[in-house]
DNA sequence: TTAGGTTTGG
């Protein structure tokens, strides 16, 4: 048997190693050497996934460390394994196992340089008459005992277009819509689940079981399930499954590169190497053939007339009346109109009094009718749920006319109608609760307010305004950060004075430019100085579909640093896209903190990734290897924020001068400044232009402001894809400079200029800059 | 057995 398991007993070998092999010792590991009846031994300190090469043969990587020299400078060997023995191998060996290898054959290592492993590695086949022995640190389970032994189950898969009916099938499929589990009208519960696969044939199912852990825990469209023995039927010309007996499942998460972990009740499931890829060929298929990642919608975000899903917690519940029951939930986010309170008697209502105060802003009551009660009463304070189909309805209160929103969960099932309780797990779950715990509960009575002053003014009274008009009147709305000892000058004196010169002044802001803010924001290049415009979306777009020829080159693909994966896209243009995952130490990173490089992706398909990965990087196959695209897109994706770099400045790199990051650091962490060095780009730094016309009685001045984030203590870098501070400096700019006011009513600035010279053949021209200024914290609350 | 996807009354 070309891969057997031993057993150390007493310091011997159990059973001994066959006797005509001799140990070989690292250093002997070379080329013209004859290992014939060699062995090599070593511990196994890394191991990789088992991939498939392009002719077909299985081939598994693993890393052997040297223990007689593990204090060498090179102690360690790649031992590459082909065909049936990658798989059998795989199967069985775990870090830390003694594993010996005998009949292999030495080559050059490619990655020698990169990885600091010996310059040759060891190529082990059944071919080639090689022999594997490992030393299970572990000891060894009956189930990898049977894998070794290939009498694993092995279960067929049939494809969603070839169900016959009348027959009981395994299958895989991507969850398309599906009904959380409820109460049947008979005596079980019950789950419909529509699912489709790449043949583009659908299913739906209905699943039944009295016990609700035995049904499939699928937590959202996309998610990705296995099914066993579903019965297949055909109803209405139409093919259905049903659940049969011994019918089992197992959900995974649908997003590609997330953790393959099975969800499921059942305790001796068997999920083997290639279901591991079947899961992620599958999340890769949907990720360019299906459109289900809707962005989820907060409570922030509900409009009325609208049905959505919402990820929450439970603070408190009470019976309203027989058929309907209140669940009041939060999501740390605030709701942007005013919401309905059911009224309940504060006895009958189930929860944290001090903690439902606290919240009292930030929970919103929702209505659960005739079927979802009884689940609703069963729920647990605290508990975080996945409310689905839930309904926003306008309503006018009867005492007068301002509008609410209420929320209604209906009676039925329609439309995936019902609640679920999710998991602590659950990863929307983790970052909940990382998001509520970082919620100031102080600053939701300012959040109110403010989202009062803008949306329903009758919630701010005259008196409040009154009050802030007057302190704005009085004191400055801005503050100086140095330079305190310069008193005011008047403007008419700068005016008649000569540059360059510094001036601490006291004015009014009578208008600025431009007034549509999102044109104020460029990108600046602090080397040669110049100002670009931020490229339109449409210009990205089509740069990024410029970039999608030449094709993915898979010679580019799976090297010392990175591990790729290639798709076609279904549609008419059969785009190819390629992904880069990088490696680090051998391992990928949590995808969180993981970095990857994509070929021939959209926008959307980029923006899509930068919401699981921490950066992405677009580049492009040409003949010397992977290149960043068109230095007019951005070099960098990094959450909602893309990085440019300077046409003048820079000088690209290849991407290959990546790796150099991924060996010395030992927890890269992405510094987009890091990456620009490495890649040869001079960064250019989002800021705010404005001109601002200032007026103090005796004369009016225009000055700039060239801001990154100091003066509006808003990062320039991000305005532009994010709403709330798009609103922020609106009002900010209105407190300065509000629209229609008189300016007698218009608060001061005190502000620091520099008076500076503008020279060219015709003309001398002295400009202005606002500098070492800051609005003050509380201009707009 | 139950559901068989397709919202909206309270």
């Amino acid at each position: 048997m070309p891969v057997q398991l031993l057993k150390i007993i007493k310091g011997q070998s159990e059973p001994p190693l066959p006797s005509h092999l001799q140990k070989e010792d690292l250093k002997h590991l070379q080329e013209g050497i004859d290992h014939t009846n060699k062995y090599f031994q070593g511990l196994v300190i890394l191991s990789y996934p088992v991939t498939t090469l392009r002719d077909g043969t299985d081939f598994f990587k693993v890393v052997l460390q040297d223990m007689d020299n593990s204090c060498s400078r090179i102690n360690s060997v790649n031992i590459l394994i082909y065909g049936k023995m990658a798989e059998d191998c795989a199967q069985v060996v775990h870090h830390g196992d003694t594993f010996v290898v005998a009949g292999f054959k030495l080559a050059k290592s490619p990655t020698a340089r990169e990885d600091g492993r010996h310059d040759c590695h060891l190529e082990v086949s059944e071919e080639a008459g090689s022999a594997i022995y490992i030393y299970s640190k572990q000891r060894t389970t009956d189930a990898s005992k049977a894998a070794l032994m290939s009498v694993a189950p092995k279960y067929v898969y049939t494809p969603l277009n070839h169900l016959k009916d009348g027959t009981v099938v395994n299958l895989y499929g991507i969850v398309k819509f599906f009904k959380p589990p409820y109460i049947s009208k008979g005596t079980d519960f019950c789950s419909v689940v529509t699912l489709v696969d790449p043949s583009n044939e659908k299913l739906t199912c209905s699943l039944f079981s009295g016990n609700l852990d035995s049904l499939p825990k699928i937590y959202k469209v996309g998610d990705i399930v296995r099914f066993h023995r579903i019965k297949i039927k055909e109803y209405n010309g139409q093919m259905q499954g049903i659940t049969s007996g011994g019918f089992a499942s197992l959900t995974f998460d649908g997003t590609v590169g997330a953790p393959i972990v099975p969800r499921t009740s059942s305790k001796g499931y068997s999920f083997v190497h290639e279901e591991h890829k079947t899961v992620e060929d599958l999340r890769v298929w949907a990720a360019s053939n299906l459109s289900i990642s809707e962005p989820a919608i907060k409570l922030s975000g509900v409009q009325p007339m609208l049905f959505f899903d919402l990820t929450c917690q439970l603070v408190a519940k009470a019976k309203v009346d027989g058929s309907s029951f209140l669940l009041k939930v939060w999501d740390g986010t605030k709701c942007p109109y005013p919401t309905w309170k059911v009224p309940v008697k504060a006895r009958d209502l189930e929860g944290e009094e001090v903690l439902l105060r606290r919240l009292r802003n930030l929970t919103v009551d929702i209505l659960v009718y005739d079927n979802h009660v009884h689940l609703a009463t069963s729920l647990k304070i605290g508990s975080f749920l996945r409310i689905y189909s839930i309904h926003t309805k306008q309503a006018s209160a009867d005492n007068d006319d301002a509008s609410h929103i209420e929320f209604h969960l209906h009676g039925g099932t329609g439309y995936g109608r019902g609640i679920g309780v999710l998991p602590e797990s659950n990863p929307d779950v983790k970052d909940l609760k990382v998001f509520l715990e970082s919620v100031d509960l102080s600053n939701s009575q300012d959040m109110e307010s403010m989202s009062s002053v803008e949306l329903d003014d009758t919630f701010y009274s005259d008196e409040a305004f009154e009050s802030d008009l007057k302190r704005y009147q009085q004191l400055p709305v801005t503050v100086l950060t140095d330079h305190l000892g310069l008193n005011n000058t008047e403007l008419k004196t700068i005016l008649n004075s000569t540059a360059p010169q510094q001036y601490r002044i006291r004015a009014k802001l009578g208008t600025y430019k431009p007034q549509k803010l999102y044109q104020a924001v460029k990108l600046h290049c602090s080397k040669c100085n110049s100002l670009q415009e931020v490229p339109h979306e449409d210009e990205l777009a089509l740069i990024l579909q410029g970039s999608a020829i030449p094709a993915p080159n898979p010679e580019l693909h799976n090297t010392s640093w990175y591990d790729s994966a290639m798709w076609i896209t279904q549609d008419q243009k059969q785009r190819k896209i390629a992904i880069h995952f990088v490696r680090h130490e051998e391992i990928l990173q949590e995808p969180e903190n993981s970095l990857l490089m994509m070929e021939g992706g959209t926008l959307k398909e980029i923006w899509k990734l930068t919401k699981r990965f921490k950066c992405v990087i677009p580049v492009r196959s040409t003949e010397h290897g992977l290149d960043l695209l068109d230095i007019s897109a951005p070099f960098l994706f990094q959450g909602n924020k893309r990085y440019y770099g300077c046409k003048q400045c820079s000088t690209p790199k290849p991407i290959n001068s990546l790796s150099s990051m991924v060996a010395q650091q030992q927890q890269p962490s992405w510094e987009p400044t890091e990456i620009a060095e490495v890649l040869g780009i001079e960064p250019l730094q989002y800021v705010f232009v404005m001109k601002f016309t200032l007026v103090d009685g005796t004369g009016a001045l225009d000055a700039y402001l060239l801001d990154y984030e100091n003066f509006f203590k808003i990062p320039a870098s991000q305005i532009l894809t994010t709403d709330f501070l798009q609103q922020k400096m609106q009002m900010i700019m209105n407190a300065l400079c509000p629209p229609g006011g008189k300016l007698d009513d218009f608060p001061w600035l005190e502000c620091f200029i520099k008076s500076y010279n503008v020279r060219d053949a015709m003309e001398h021209q002295v400009y202005y800059q606002i500098f070492d200024t800051t609005i003050v914290e509380d201009v707009i609350y």
